[in-house]
This record gives structure tokens, C-alpha cells and sequence, in this order.
DNA sequence: ATAGTGAGCCTTTTT
DNA sequence: GGCTCACTAT
């Protein structure tokens, strides 16, 4: 392919060619439009398939083509690796070749490279090592552990979940208000807070939210450096703006003061990460933010058809505080929505299956077509189901390659060589594999550590040559001591890749899944292979270590024609002809916990969550509800998602089985669940009661203001107060008060609710 | 020191 | 139903 334009990388180009330049062909009005307003804040608010990164990807050719910029004068932020390696790819496809020089990756990538460079302004080394959710927690216990915390009740894992909502907004430990400090813990997590951020920088070590927080403690605190990058980024661009957190606002916000030169694109109607600290807010107030802002949105949709675009867009329109989008499309018509309802779990598996096997037969490809579901535990039922009819299928987003057990084992054994200050990194791998070094001898080895003010590896050194420790315990670290010794040693005389093959062996790891006769052992041999090939990518141990640390991907050879299987969240920004969309019933999606917890805020993430859901159709979108379902092994019956109702009915092409909600006066008409296949009928084992009367929900909870429609049962309730009981939904619990047939129950699990006697029993 | 057992949990998840 | 975690028995 020939050079479309050259890139002037040293000069910046003295004239620019008359006419419009050959790489704006083939884009609409609204794409040039934002292409080309290059100087000043601009919001580019652009739905769902409107052509978003090619509208980036040929702005930042535009401003480099036009001189306006060299490379690294250009700032690119997006939220996943994956999202910058495709940009990157565009841009050298538009180009012929890759742009050297230029800012481009996620937050954290570019807060690392930034902070590495001025690291003892924060009281940081610049080899910091960046640590992982399971490092971050570990620590935290570790701190806890010295303190009255009764860790059943603020378990560790959630008040780092606490802390680290604080560090997306920017709140250091000194910045978080007393009222909302003293919610957590007895009062006691601010400290604890503290303590760690102190421990973090004894160990010279930094968590994701620091690789922000550290950056804006070092803008606000040292101007000349600030004023440094401020000059030179000239231009900023940023994609998914709708998911930036405060502190990555703020950090935009001290960047782009100089030249204002910021253009951030994103879609308020797919911001579905409020819950890990993305604020919509950033995008709905963007205006305010930088006066002047111009804003453009792209509503032209090259992705879906009509009935499919005008579904997504007659749900979103539920929801409140938008700021609005009209896409159209000029394809034609298509099939409207289907919306199944079957009858439980296993039939929407059966008849999902049923569907990809018919546009497989047709001739459509598996890569075409994909399963998104809203929670992990639904996706066990599909797999079984692939399994079963043979379809091959990809899960998208579980446990990634550098997560695992045993790479993160590996990754620790190259840390503690890399750096002998690795302190939870040496804890991690002491006793992996067992060598008789247990808790007495890592607390032994962690209290001289603590005492000494020294890393942990030191202090090991020191207490083997003392008496402090069982002798079996003594020279089993002393072996191990040696052994880290020597690979130190060899760092610079062997390839690292080399070494590593080196260290696994010796350390007795690999012998260890050799002997361990469990099914998985194997498939961790062939990861550990993989990561060691993968080492050779790689310059050096440091630079790899940092991959890691950032880079929490595994690729995967997408060679051969597998359906795609992965939660809403993970099928954000892509797209195929054929979506199957599950379990759109009340309480699953919307979740309940996200009712409960957010409310409507609540709602209307899920809300977008599904817009997001059917968006990411080409041509078809097949929406289930199951009537039944069971959820940890406890049969639930449910109601239609309110989505369902809220789908324009010119849309949606709808089609029930007969008597699945029973409704009123089908009742005869219903069945249990097991009753539709086998036949037998189960409705007194499960012990189900009536389906929906007027007046009260189907899980028998009293609907505020109806209840006077309540059907009064002829006495006075058959419990007595205090008595136990159990609820088809709500588990067991004990009865407050009781009011005719109606009952305050403080059910053990869900809270205190009102509900009808009969739908409990005594337990 | 460690394997084995019971109790309690259970939405989404990138970097 | 299955996983993690803490405690107990060996």
C-alpha cells in the first residue's frame, strides 16, 4: 500500500496541499467535523457503532499530517491495552508505519512512565514495583492483622475495595473526610490507609490507583515538573471518557491546562463501571470543565439495522439525565428483536443452542455470533450446552494468563531475583513448593524484618545464622538463600528466558505440578513453558516484569470459528451479526444488588448495560427470560425484565410458551420446574405457591400501597411470633410482627420484609 | 507443618 | 453447587 500522505516526523510540514486531504474518503460530515477541530476542548459524543476509532485514529493523522504536532507532543489515553494496541495498529496502517514517539496507552501505562522519571519526588525509587489486587490485599491483611479489626466484619479484600474507591477520587489518606472515614472499620481505615501507603513506600512499591495518585501528588506539589509535560502535550485525546474516575479527570484536567487542546470522546450511554469508581459526571460536565467546548456527536450508525438500533434507543430513552443522541442508520430494515420466554435455565440453554445450530447450518460463521450474559454463574449452563451439541466456544474474560496461580508463583521467583527488596513477592514463593517453611518461620523471619527496618530477604540471611528457628526450617531457607544467590549470579551471564527455565527446575516447582497428579497440573506445566517463551520478547527481566505488571492479557490465536461466550461488561466495543441475550429477568438483570445498593443510579446502569447488550448486534438480537430459575441450587420463579416491557413494540417480535406466568386465572395452567421435562411433577417437593395475584409480587412481597387488594385469609396467621420460618426467595428467618395474613419477617440473608404467610413455611 | 473439614459466601472487573 | 477461608486433628 502506498504512502497516502507523508509523515513529517523531524519537520513539521511548511505548507499543506490544497483540497481535502485523501484521508478523510468515505467519512460523514460529523466524522470530519471532528477530525478536524483539532484546536481547543472538543467532546465527541459518539454512539454505539458511529465509526468512533477511526474518527481517533484519523484525527491523530490529521494533526501530525498538518504539522501541528510531532509525535511525542501527542497524548493518547485509553482504558485497555487492548484499546491501544489497535489504535496503534490503525494509525500505522493509515501511515505505513508506526508512529515513534507517540504518548499512547492506558492511564496507568502512561502514569507509570511519567512517575518512573520523577519517583524520588514522591519518596519512590524508579524501579518501583507495581503490584497486583492479590498483592494489594495481602499487604492489607498483613496490617490488620496487628490491629482489633474483626476481619469477619470488614473483610480485608473489601476495605481495600474502600480504599482503593478513595483513590479514584483522588483522596489521599489526609483528603478523606472524617464523616466518611469513620464508616468503615470502627473509624479505624483512614489509618489503615495510612499505614499502607507507608508501607507501600518502605517496600518501594505502588498499586494501580498510586500510579495516578502519586502523579497528581507530584504535579500539584512540584509546578516546574507539571508545567514540563503541560508544554509538551500539545494535544490530548482520550477515548471512553464516559469511564474515567475522578483522579483520572483531575490528572487530564492538570495536563491539558496549557494548551487545551483536549478532545475526549465517549458514549454517557455506556457507562456501565460507576461500581469500580467511573464517574459519568466527567463527560455530563465536560462543558463546564473547559469553557468553550465544542461539542459534536456522531449519530450515524454503521453497525446495526433499524429495528435493532430503534430497540436499544426506545430502552435508553428510560433513562433520566442523558445528554441525548439520535442514531440512525441507512441500512435496511432487518428482523426485529426476538424476544423468547421458556421455561427455565436449561431450555433457554436448549433453545440458544437450537438457534446457533440453525444459522450454523445456514452457513454463518461461530465468530459471528456470541453469548453475553450478565453474570459469570450463567455461563456454566452454555458451556455445557456447546459441550454437549459440540459447538465450539471461546469464554472471553476469565482468569487471565498472568492472574494464574502458577504464573503469578513464576512471575514472584523472577521478582525476588529482579529485586532482593521484593518483600511479598519472597513471602509469596517461600514455601512454594513446600520446604517446611511455615507460618513460625515466616513470622520469625517477618518480625526481625519489621524490627530491623529491613527487607524480608535480609532479615532470612540474617536469622539463619542464629538459633531463632527450628534447624530444619534453618536449613531449608539457608538452601533456599543459596539458591537465589546463585541465579543472582547468573543474571547478566545467562539470557534471562534461559535463566528463568533455570529457576523453575531448581526451585523444585516444576517437579512439584510434575508430581501433582490433579487434572489441571498439566495445563500449568504448558503455561509456565509459555511464559518463559514469552520472556524472550523481551529486553531484559525489568522490562518484562513491567509488561506484567501492566499488561494483564493473554492473547489468544483466534484461528479457529468459535462462538463467543462473556459477561455484558466484556463484550463492550465489540460487535457481531448474531447476539443471544439471556436471562433478562427481574432481579438477574436488573441485578438486585445493584437495585438495592445504587437504586436508580442503579437501575439505570443496568439499564445501559443493556442498551450496550443490544448494540453490539449486527443483525439479529435474540433477547431470553426464563419463567424459573435456579440460583444457588434454590428454584426461584421470575418475573419478565422490566427491559423487556420497556422495547418498542414495533421492535420486538415476542413469543411465549403457553402458561409460563400462569397470569390471572391461568393458574391451573402452571407447572414446576422438572415438570416440563420428565413429566413428573414436582410442585410438592419444591412447595410453590400460586403464581402473581392482584395486589402482591409473585414472591408473595407486599406492593406498598395495593396491599389493601390483599385476599384476607379467613383467621388470623397460623404463626406465632418469633417462629422460624423459611421463603422460597428469601431463605429462613424469624416473624416480628404479623398483621391478618400478612408478616414482618427479619429474614437471615435478605433483610427484614413484609410478606404473605403463605408464601412461607415453618422451618 | 500440613492436610482435611466445616462455615459462609455468592454481580459486574481493568489496570 | 462450589469456592475460599479459618480452624482442627494428625
Amino acid at each position: 500500500m502506498p504512502d497516502p500522505f507523508e509523515l513529517s516526523e523531524d519537520i513539521p510540514a511548511p505548507n499543506v496541499p490544497a483540497g481535502p486531504p485523501p484521508y478523510l474518503a468515505g467519512l460523514n460530515d460529523e466524522q470530519i467535523r471532528a477530525v478536524e477541530a483539532v484546536d481547543g476542548p472538543v467532546l465527541v459524543l459518539a454512539g454505539a457503532g458511529t465509526g468512533k476509532t477511526r474518527v481517533l485514529t484519523t484525527r491523530l493523522a490529521h494533526i501530525l499530517v498538518q504539522g501541528k504536532a510531532r509525535p511525542w507532543e501527542i497524548l493518547s489515553v485509553t482504558f485497555t491495552n487492548k484499546a491501544a494496541r489497535e489504535m496503534q495498529d490503525r494509525v500505522a496502517a493509515i501511515t505505513g508505519r508506526p508512529v515513534e514517539g507517540w504518548w499512547l496507552g492506558t492511564f496507568h501505562a502512561l502514569g507509570a512512565r511519567i512517575l518512573r522519571r520523577h519517583a524520588e519526588l514522591v519518596g519512590l525509587k524508579s524501579n518501583f514495583t507495581i503490584l497486583d489486587a492479590d498483592d494489594q490485599v495481602r499487604l492489607l491483611k498483613q496490617l490488620m492483622a496487628t490491629t482489633e479489626i474483626d476481619d469477619k466484619k470488614w473483610p480485608a479484600r473489601v476495605l481495600m475495595g474502600v480504599i482503593q474507591r478513595w483513590k479514584d477520587r483522588g483522596l489521599t489518606p489526609d483528603k478523606v473526610s472524617n464523616e466518611e472515614g469513620s464508616e468503615f472499620a470502627e473509624g479505624t481505615l483512614v489509618g489503615l490507609y495510612r499505614d499502607y501507603q507507608k508501607r507501600l513506600t518502605e517496600l518501594n512499591a505502588a498499586d494501580f490507583g498510586d500510579l495516578l495518585l502519586h502523579c497528581l501528588t507530584l504535579f500539584t506539589e512540584n509546578g516546574d515538573v507539571l508545567h514540563e509535560y503541560q508544554m509538551k502535550f500539545r494535544y490530548l485525546l482520550v477515548d471512553e471518557y464516559q469511564d474515567t474516575n475522578v483522579a483520572q479527570y483531575l490528572w487530564l484536567r492538570l495536563l491539558a491546562q496549557e494548551h487545551k487542546n483536549i478532545c475526549c470522546v465517549g458514549d454517557d450511554d455506556q457507562s456501565i463501571y460507576s461500581w469500580r469508581g467511573a464517574e459519568v459526571g466527567n463527560i455530563l460536565k465536560f462543558e463546564k470543565d473547559f469553557p468553550g467546548a465544542e461539542i459534536i456527536r456522531l449519530e450515524q450508525n454503521y453497525r446495526s439495522t433499524p429495528h435493532i438500533l430503534a430497540a436499544a434507543s426506545g430502552l435508553i430513552a428510560h433513562n433520566e439525565g442523558r445528554l441525548g443522541k439520535t442514531l440512525w442508520t441507512g441500512m435496511d430494515a432487518g428482523d426485529p428483536v426476538k424476544v423468547r420466554a421458556v421455561w427455565d435455565g436449561e431450555e433457554e440453554a436448549r433453545s440458544v443452542g437450537d438457534e446457533i445450530e440453525v444459522r450454523q447450518s445456514k452457513g454463518q460463521s461461530l465468530e459471528e455470533m456470541a453469548i453475553l450474559v450478565r453474570a459469570g454463574f450463567q455461563m456454566r449452563e452454555f458451556e455445557e450446552r456447546m459441550i454437549t451439541l459440540g459447538v465450539p466456544y471461546r469464554v472471553i474474560g476469565g482468569p487471565r494468563f498472568y492472574e494464574r496461580q502458577e504464573t503469578r508463583d513464576a512471575i514472584a521467583y523472577l521478582r525476588v531475583v529482579n529485586s532482593q527488596d521484593d518483600d511479598l513477592a519472597f513471602e509469596r514463593i517461600v514455601n512454594v513448593p513446600k520446604r517446611g517453611l511455615g507460618q513460625a518461620t515466616v513470622q520469625a523471619v517477618h518480625q526481625l524484618a519489621r524490627a530491623q527496618g529491613m527487607p524480608m530477604y535480609e532479615a532470612a540471611r540474617l536469622i539463619v545464622e542464629t538459633d531463632e528457628i527450628k534447624p530444619k526450617a534453618r536449613t531449608s531457607l539457608s538452601n533456599l538463600l543459596t539458591d537465589f544467590e546463585r541465579w543472582r549470579s547468573n543474571l547478566d551471564s545467562l539470557p534471562h528466558a534461559e535463566l528463568a527455565a533455570i529457576i523453575l527446575d531448581e526451585s523444585g516447582y516444576t517437579d512439584m505440578l510434575t508430581r501433582d497428579k490433579s487434572p489441571e497440573a498439566p495445563g500449568r506445566l504448558e503455561n509456565l513453558k509459555e511464559l518463559v517463551a514469552g520472556l524472550e520478547d523481551f529486553d531484559n527481566l525489568q522490562g518484562f516484569l513491567e509488561h506484567v505488571s501492566l499488561v494483564m492479557e493473554n492473547e489468544e490465536n483466534k484461528t479457529e470459528d468459535k462462538i463467543s461466550l462473556m459477561t455484558l461488561h466484556a463484550a463492550k466495543g465489540l460487535e457481531f451479526d448474531t447476539v443471544f441475550l439471556p436471562g433478562w429477568e427481574e432481579g438477574l438483570f436488573p441485578h438486585q444488588r445493584s437495585l438495592d445498593e445504587e437504586g436508580l443510579s442503579g437501575l439505570e446502569e443496568e439499564r445501559r448495560l443493556a442498551y450496550v447488550g443490544i448494540t453490539r448486534a449486527k443483525k439479529e438480537a435474540l433477547i431470553f427470560h426464563a419463567a424459573n430459575r435456579r440460583i444457588y441450587n434454590q428454584w426461584q420463579n421470575s418475573l419478565p425484565s422490566r427491559f423487556v416491557d420497556e422495547l418498542p413494540d414495533d421492535n420486538i417480535d415476542q413469543m411465549a410458551e403457553q402458561g409460563l406466568y400462569g397470569g390471572i386465572g391461568a393458574q391451573a395452567g402452571l407447572r414446576t420446574p422438572g415438570a416440563a421435562k420428565g413429566g413428573r411433577d414436582l410442585s410438592e417437593t419444591f412447595s410453590f405457591e400460586s403464581p402473581k395475584k392482584r395486589g402482591h409480587a409473585s414472591d408473595g412481597t407486599i406492593i406498598e400501597g395495593e396491599a389493601w387488594l390483599v385476599p384476607s385469609a379467613s383467621e388470623d396467621s397460623k404463626f406465632q411470633l418469633g417462629a422460624r420460618v423459611f421463603h422460597q426467595k428469601f431463605g429462613y428467618g424469624k416473624i416480628l410482627s404479623s398483621d391478618g395474613n400478612k408478616l414482618e419477617v427479619e429474614f437471615e440473608k435478605a433483610g427484614t420484609k413484609k410478606v404473605i404467610d403463605s408464601f412461607v413455611d415453618p422451618a
